[in-house]
DNA sequence: GCTTGACTTGGACAATGTCCAGCATGGGGC
DNA sequence: GCCCCATGCTGGACATTGTCCAAGTCAAGC
């Protein structure tokens, strides 16, 4: 984690107390937060944190590519701070809980020019449903 | 179009002026609309229409799986009343533009049962992201 | 330890969506 | 064809998520 912010700072990134907070907010075990999400566990380490500021470092985040939004069909915009291997989201319909995956193949050859329409693609995003052992079970 | 209607009257729905306004409405050639366009040119045709009633609508259809809700990563969900046929979507990163495409292959086979992590998967959802023609060469 | 410009703050605002109490009306039963 | 009433609609208040900005603050190079 400390090596994320190596590189923010190798980058240029003023060092500030709020900044750190949040990449420790990201660098946690809790993966896939919404944005009210870090700014709760934000102020919990550093009290006076502005939602602005956690808005603005994760989009900062986001834009230097140290993060992923995704956007399962929930309102809020999630991060993923997994933004260095590949991977794909299963989604539970009902309790909204999301799961790294890791599929075999590559969806991107799976689109023939014939169905490009002139677009230069460069990314795929592959989202699984389904219903989570916990909610199954209830 | 009209065989919408006729499926959602045999469904016991009770076909008002308002309903059928919004069917009309994501019948048209324009696909992809997000619910307030939805409501704008619902309002072109029956003007005292009222958000509400767009909104209720349009998850009623969802919930019959008339229509798709479609989250890419814009704001605003977007619905796809071209449910019947499975297609995933190309998104243009910077214009928002969306088209439907269809890939080879089935995405859903190329999740191991091993990543499946006890879930009961229904459905995969694959956004192709890239920039359309028109951006690329503006 | 100064200085400076990048960062943060808090609050106003915008966009999207939900809810509700009361009114309107489609369509079955006569 | 007409009535009735459950179903649907309305408009507006509210909730949630996100953006913007002017003014104050502070990290880091000197």
């Amino acid at each position: 984690m400390s090596d994320l912010l190596e590189r923010l700072r190798g980058r240029g990134w003023r060092m500030t107390a709020q900044r750190r907070v949040v990449a420790e907010v990201l660098a946690g075990d809790h993966v896939h937060l919404t944005a009210d999400e870090v700014h709760a566990r934000a102020v919990a380490k550093l009290p006076e944190i502005s939602r602005a500021t956690v808005y603005n470092t994760l989009g900062e985040l986001v834009s230097l590519g140290e993060v992923l939004e995704v956007s399962t069909d929930k309102r809020a915009k999630r991060y993923d701070p997994n933004a260095h291997r590949p991977h794909h989201h299963l989604v539970c319909a009902q309790c909204g809980a999301i799961r790294d995956v890791h599929p075999t193949g590559n969806p991107m050859s799976d689109l023939p020019d014939s169905e490009r329409f002139g677009f230069t693609v460069s990314d795929v995003e592959v989202t699984y449903r389904g219903i989570c052992p916990n909610c199954a079970k209830a």
